[in-house]
DNA sequence: AAATAAGATTGGTAACTGTCAATATAGATG
DNA sequence: CATCTATATTGACAGTTACCAATCTTATTT
């Protein structure tokens, strides 16, 4: 267990202008959350019981060819977004809430 | 002032596997923030003692062209992030917080 | 080792988009 | 009306990407 640490909240960008950089790195982010299938993606393996899913199981729901599913799983993934544990055949993905988390602070609104 | 609702948090895309619809609809709003210029205009435009900003005294701190940062102001706006209003000669932009308070709710994580 | 199934990669294409130069428009002022 | 400044639009180009069919790789099972 990682000891959180004290909520500060000075990522947003609404703390101040960013510069280019930092700019880049998170609409890196936004731009993979940018694409229909990829939030699909994320929703769907969220709201499963276990709040995972193997790729196979995406294709269907999603009705797109395995490998576009593969591919984006693979800009979530590098992304940060998703994070996967192979069991045998199967890949099972699952959501990294705690880049989510990050997310959502930088959209935090400090005024 | 309006009254504000009891805080239900539904819009999350956490809440239930989403539809392609709304996947959409979210995408899109991402997407624009997918472009580091974007980021940092809303950034800066913020970060100014009023909140707000002209035009063009947005383009030299974006190392960018006029046409580009217009281009630019016009998606934000078109999205709904930023809001304008003209005085005389100049144009000035504003951070939509609604808009951004409801993409943060739709990043949150219900469980 | 062969067969099966899941997942990844490759190659190709169509569509989109960020960027700028050039030009046009709009509002204020002389 | 003419001029000046801010903003918008147009046109063109380069880079990116979502998508699929075909193929390859990996792991399991018989």
């Amino acid at each position: 267990m990682t000891n959180s640490p004290a909520k500060t909240n000075h990522n947003s960008i609404f703390s101040g202008a960013i510069a280019l950089k930092q700019a880049q790195e998170i609409a890196a982010i936004f731009k993979v959350l940018g694409e229909p299938a990829r939030l699909q993606l994320i929703s769907f393996i969220a709201s499963q019981p276990n709040q995972e899913a193997c790729g196979c199981d995406l294709i269907e729901p999603l009705g797109l060819s395995q490998p576009t599913v593969s591919h984006h799983l693979k800009v979530l993934y590098q992304a940060g977004l998703l994070e996967k544990e192979r069991r045998g055949n199967w890949i099972y993905y699952l959501v990294n809430k705690e880049k989510i988390a990050r997310l959502q602070e930088i959209l935090a609104i400090e005024n």
